[in-house]
DNA sequence: ACAACATCGATGTCACGTCATCAATGCTTC
DNA sequence: GAAGCATTGATGACGTGACATCGATGTTGT
């Protein structure tokens, strides 16, 4: 009933599955690229976004907030805490966990970082309109409908 | 004038940014999961998948038709040929190029391949509806305008 | 024909991302 | 309060992905 009535679901399938990860790659290779001048990756910089937005905050609640991660990120963040743009506190009541903050540095990088990459989501953005974007967002909610990201993203993103 | 008048474009990018990022992880996820048994990764499965469709290939020209991967995929390649699935021909006209062949292992697993992921993509995309799944294919694809990876889709699903 | 340049495939390096495992600590239940 | 289970963060293992470099081979311009 829609336009192209010549092709199967499964290649329409398949043809949005590769999509998506063509649009993701070519997300990170140009936000990689935008970051290399503040000797960032991607994951790290969003360890920095949700730190600014969340500290202080525990290993596992941060891999909890990190669409880039599954587990904790002890590696990810151990990276930050050897160039000194976060801290690692101990934990008062639970002596297992860790409370991370952002330095000073940190705060610092963190505020560049939203310029950069804001400046580089609107140019990624430039051939969608607003209600494109909506369209688009609102699908791929549907399409992670039930899973632990989703959660992730509402809370990242609430309304 | 769209639904989302309270928030700012730069959210809306940015949420959309880690859309694409979590909904082609928990692809990713959810593919991995699913090819376990047949003992692949999804770059794996994605090198077999275009073997199927375009050997005998050299290594370059499968770089070009692969989405997972940006340079030449020497070392992926090469894991499955150390494992009996691709066998390497050299080129007769152009000593430096290799082709690239399915074994007839290959080819048996590259067929169960069709089954399991057919399978897989149906059950993820079933929150959307075909004309849903059009649409979102359009948006990514405008996403993608311009880019070298617009180019590999378009080979790889010619209209 | 030959020099300059381009392309091929291999390889080294780095940073993830996923899974599994582990020791330490906290929680729950009886 | 002790046993059993869950959670925390660290770590080892493995397979990418991106980038850079390299030697071998083709191609092109003159």
């Amino acid at each position: 009933m829609t336009a192209d009535r010549s092709r199967s679901p499964r290649a329409a399938h398949d043809e949005l599955r590769y999509l998506l990860l063509a649009a993701q790659r070519e997300g990170s290779r140009r936000l990689g690229e935008a970051l290399r001048p503040l000797g960032l990756t991607p994951a790290q910089a969003e360890v920095l976004e949700v730190l600014a937005d969340h500290q202080p905050v525990t290993l596992a609640a941060l891999g909890r907030l990190l669409v880039c991660e599954q587990g904790s990120p002890s590696r990810l963040v151990e990276s930050l805490v050897q160039r000194d743009l976060v801290s690692r506190v101990p934990h008062e009541q639970d002596k297992r966990a860790v409370l991370l903050e952002l330095t000073p540095a940190g705060q610092s990088l963190a505020a560049q970082l939203g310029e950069t990459i804001g400046r580089l989501t609107s140019a990624m953005a430039e051939p969608l309109s607003a209600a494109d974007i909506t369209t688009l967002s609102g699908l791929l909610y549907s399409l992670l409908e039930g899973t632990d990201a989703e959660q992730t993203l509402r809370n990242r993103f609430p309304r």
